[in-house]
RNA sequence: AGUCUUGUAGUGUAAUGGUACCACGUCAGAUUCUGGCUCUGAAAAUCUAGGUUCGAACCCUAGCAAGACUACCA
């Protein structure tokens, strides 16, 4: 009945404290984007993540952006992150913001001053990395750590106050400076910023580092599980340190391997090189690996999901290879994108038995997967076609399939042909092919008893309508472009983009959707991009279809 | 250097002391009015060395390797 499927370590300790009615077994999660930056596809393995597990176990999850850094968070971004869970498919409990919380957080600050717990520093930044020491050997202690109580409470108030330039002090935890952990050792808990927040405005001119925000947001919002990556490992000492200071609610942080993704970067600060260096053309350049970007190309969010729910969640660091999402939108698009045909690299094919001012026209069924086809639409036939280019060959090759001197095929949808001749220039290229049809061998009422190994697809000339499609390849030439020692940026791949001015499609698709995904017959998938305008569509490659020719014709 | 985390086919990911599972990728074949889809099959893995045990991917010890941390970023 029901498949056992295996569970993920954070399904297995969610169960294990539902088992023992922790949080009278209630499940909380939340996700966390700082709003400085575009969603990428790493981000989307967390989303499925932390919605997928509240899903499973009957919870909630809560959008919170963590905005404790107002030089570099936006409105915009917020805005994005927003449309981009929404698109996903996820539904949050709560919209909220750690700016919320930062009345609430101030008075944490002070509870932890009255405990002896935190005091405020003069040192300068430099000062503070001195009294850290390594991590074999101790730090000391600043000069300033062993202010009274009043002077403490006095000198925050007068930080929040603006009494004090930015830099000016800081407030310190008061923990232990030989801890081995260097997250121990007395970390800021406050920093003086006279800058504009995107939602406080000029509300405070003192802001909490993350260490001093995230976990008592989390307890605020009474988050049980609060998931994140591996980096944070290090901070959980003192995630748990506060919470059981304050005496708040116990929220509890776990965590997994964060996704990267082969042919790719993945980090937010790469990403917005590309951006500002002109490697591409936005964050949502169709060649990134953001959210809007994957959705500009045509990837559509069930195969996200899917995506992620293949690539598993465990502690171990890894590197997804990209045919793995590949693999993801194809799936999905062959059940769901309508086949249209559309001739890329255009090469003038006539059928010189077929009257010239005669026209047909065929039916062609939208989806072949579904059972119903999910209707049809008309393909209108004449004497002559645009056929792809490399479906011809001069001097074929023995297992070459398509046209070629004396070769027959079937034209998708239409009759069977015979290439009797063809027509070169000065160059010696290729102009034109001549072919003759046979009658009997219309589709659907094919009675002429010929067997082809071929069929390739065509555009009516007469009836064709011209777009520009854009080709998108991996961005880089190698696996692994951020590795250490590298500078990513040599690495893009230059034809990474290739534009089509001018592909045939047939007449049909000149009313194509955007959103919605088409299969080229025999070229791939594709979608209509933003810059269409009416009469002058641009189409966007979202993924070839799997070729085991090309691989073929690579062997030799 | 110290602390922490992690080592299973090429890439991911299961097996929780008892036949190393599955997927992607790769290779071979069948089918096909898409060289797609679908179907069949194949090759391919427990970091190393000891120990405990009838039996170890799993438990213990010691190595080795990779990653994280030493921001007034998150």
């Amino acid at each position: 009945m029901s498949e056992e499927r295996s569970l993920n370590f954070l399904e297995e300790i969610i169960e294990e404290d539902i088992r023992n009615g922790k949080n009278d077994g209630r499940v909380h999660t939340r996700f966390p984007p700082e709003p400085n930056g575009y969603l990428h596809i790493g981000h989307a393995k967390s989303i499925c993540l932390n919605f997928g597990l509240a899903q499973k176990y009957n919870g909630q999850t809560n959008l919170r952006f963590d905005d404790t850094n107002p030089e570099k968070e936006e409105t915009e971004y917020v805005e994005s992150i927003k449309e981009d869970v929404k698109w996903l498919g996820f539904e949050w409990q709560n919209e909220l913001y750690a700016s919320d919380y930062f009345s609430q957080l101030y008075d944490f600050a002070v509870m932890l001053i009255r405990k002896g717990k935190a005091y405020v520093d003069d040192s300068t930044p430099d000062q503070i990395a001195e009294q850290k020491g390594t991590p074999t050997e101790p730090g000391t202690p600043s000069p300033w750590r062993d202010r009274s109580v009043e002077e403490n409470l006095l000198l925050f108030a007068e930080m929040r106050d603006g009494k004090y330039q930015d830099g000016e002090k800081v407030l310190r935890a008061k923990i232990d400076l030989a801890s081995p952990n260097m997250h121990m050792r007395d970390p800021i808990m406050y920093r003086i910023r006279h800058a504009h927040h995107h939602r406080t405005g000029d509300a405070w001119c003192i802001y909490p580092m993350y260490d001093f925000a995230h976990g008592q947001s989390d307890s605020i919002e009474k988050i049980t599980h609060s998931v994140c990556t591996l980096e944070f490992i290090p901070h959980r000492a003192l995630y748990d340190w506060f919470i059981e200071e304050l005496e708040i609610f116990p929220s509890r942080q776990y965590e997994f391997a964060r996704l990267n993704m082969t042919y790719t970067v993945m980090s937010k600060r790469r990403l917005l090189q590309l951006v500002n260096e002109g490697f591409v053309n936005g964050w949502d350049d169709p060649r990134m690996p953001t959210i809007s970007a994957l959705r500009r190309r045509g990837y559509t969010s069930a195969s996200i999901r899917d995506f992620c729910d293949r690539i598993g969640v465990a502690k171990r660091e890894n590197i997804i290879d990209v045919s793995l999402l590949e693999f993801c939108v194809r799936e999905d698009l062959n059940k769901t994108a309508w086949r249209r045909m559309a001739v890329l690299d255009p090469l003038k094919l006539v059928i010189t038995n077929y009257p010239e001012d005669q026209e047909e026209i065929f039916v062609g069924e939208n989806n072949p997967e579904a059972e119903d086809g999910e209707g049809s639409r008309e393909i209108p036939f004449s004497r002559e076609l645009w056929i792809e280019r490399e479906d011809f060959m001069e001097n074929p090759t023995k297992k070459y399939f398509r046209l070629g001197p004396g070769l027959m095929v079937r034209l998708k949808h239409a009759y069977i042909i015979k290439c009797d001749d063809f027509v070169k220039n000065e160059q010696g290229d290729i102009t034109e092919v001549h072919c003759s049809y046979i009658p009997e061998s219309k589709s659907g009422n094919d009675t002429s008893a010929i067997k082809v190994k071929g069929t390739i697809h065509w555009v009516s000339t007469r009836h064709a309508a011209q777009v520009e499609v854009r080709l998108y390849d991996r961005l880089f030439k190698v696996e692994d472009p951020g590795a250490e020692g590298r500078d990513f940026r040599e690495y893009v791949n230059p034809e990474s983009l290739q534009v089509i001015p001018s592909a045939y499609i047939e007449p049909d698709l000149a009313s194509a959707v955007p959103g919605k995904g088409y299969q080229f017959i025999r070229k791939g998938y594709f979608t209509l991009d933003k810059e269409s305008a009416p009469g002058q569509l641009v189409f966007n490659r979202t993924v070839t279809l799997k070729d085991t020719w090309a691989k073929e014709v690579k062997k030799g």
